[in-house]
DNA sequence: TTATGTTCAGGACAAATGTCCTTTATCAAT
DNA sequence: ATTGATAAAGGACATTTGTCCTGAACATAA
């Protein structure tokens, strides 16, 4: 992490117009390790993050106690959006994968200042139906295939270049794609046997990419 | 549907400062008989619709073909929001299943007047971010529980006061629930067998109202 | 090193769900 | 009413997925 200046990021993301100097003086730098979490779902949502540097996991516990891993977060993304409009409670936990920075500003300053500020409304409407967009391609592709294929997704997805994934993921990978971990390690042995990934002690390594795009593929297009 | 005036509408949902003289202007009065079409997924959205009058039906086709049934929408709604924001394809496709009013309006005019009208953009964003909210619930909903729950919890949803539902909606619930046609058959079975419901030609009555929501709440909150 | 506790992969079985096909009911036309 | 055509319901079986539990690998402390 080189500059960390807070202009040095709104030029990268091309928001210097959407936080004008009035949002911008409220916009304080923080810095997240892996593990700590950002906020906690059901808490009085009071901030606005603006995820800049690292990953970030967001869950959410059902009542009835089961966790779901709902996704992964790269910059640029925004935290706390919908709760701002909403004016609700958190709807997700939001824990730092790795070392993460984020800009916050408070509700009560967006309130002053942005309320009225066609940018900063239009900024977030991108935000929030890219968002939505999101959600509901996930949402039919957990409905529509199975395991396996969310799974051979997943690997992708995680491994865009790297061919390793630790296995301390997997049980956050049995919750993001709403399977047990019992039944992610059936899969995963037979994914193994078929040449596909090699299961080691710490870590799955892609072997055949090519494959498991065809496992993902065959079932998206035909 | 008595008074079909624009303006009783407007003061009926709470939209009178939000589409102001200009927009109003431009808002047109549309009826779409039950089966007809409002608009197709992947066509090129060019206007957005406000469902004053009726229910629609929203379904998503996958590229394998297999087709998805979204929600069912009532007044108050928009459709066509997202896609005006985001600039894309209509996401799905949009059927009446009962006499429909809309009042729609071209993406071309909203852009000429509600692009930097902050009432207007805060009520995208509050629709919108509701949109987001059920669907959020929905897809843990879905993710979460068996058919044997959301079943009975669209039983239910289906008929808010009368006891009858018609059998022709058969296939629409499989499709809106995520299952084959043959299995919600299993269920309603089992339903009938255990005197929550009776099943007869040609609708299903619900008999033990408090029974199925019991089916529902216990999966929620234990 | 041994003893002991802990984590994790996998076995065994059960339950949920899908696919395919047969049977039954429904409807239209004669 | 009778026939044939069509759609809906249910039987039989296969597959997917979940639950529970055991045994192995691993770590930790004495």
């Amino acid at each position: 992490m080189e500059d960390e200046r807070l202009a040095t990021y709104l030029d990268r993301f091309q928001l210097t117009h959407v936080f004008d100097e009035r949002l911008r003086r409220h916009l304080e730098r923080v810095e997240v390790e892996p593990g700590e979490y950002l906020c906690q779902q059901g808490d009085d949502a009071k901030q606005l993050y603006l995820l800049v540097e690292g990953k970030l996991k967001i869950t959410h516990m059902s009542a009835a106690g089961r966790r779901l891993v709902l996704s992964f977060k790269h910059p640029f993304d925004l935290i706390g959006d919908i709760e701002y409009v909403r004016r609700i409670p958190l709807m997700n936990t939001v824990e730092a994968v790795t070392p993460v920075r984020v800009f916050r500003i408070s509700y009560a300053a967006l309130e002053q200042v942005g309320t009225d500020n066609p940018a900063f409304l239009r900024f977030l409407l991108e935000t929030i139906t890219m968002k939505f967009e999101l959600k509901s391609h996930s949402m039919s592709f957990n409905l529509l295939y199975p395991v396996e294929v969310r799974l051979a997704s997943y690997l992708l997805s995680m491994t865009p270049e790297q061919q390793m994934l630790p296995v301390t993921d997997l049980v956050d990978a049995a919750d993001l794609i709403g399977t047990s971990y019992r039944h992610l390690n059936r899969v995963l042995l037979q994914f193994s046997r078929e040449g596909l990934i090699d299961r080691t002690k710490r870590e799955i390594k892609i072997i055949d990419r090519a494959g498991l795009m065809a496992r993902v593929g065959e079932s998206i297009y035909e």
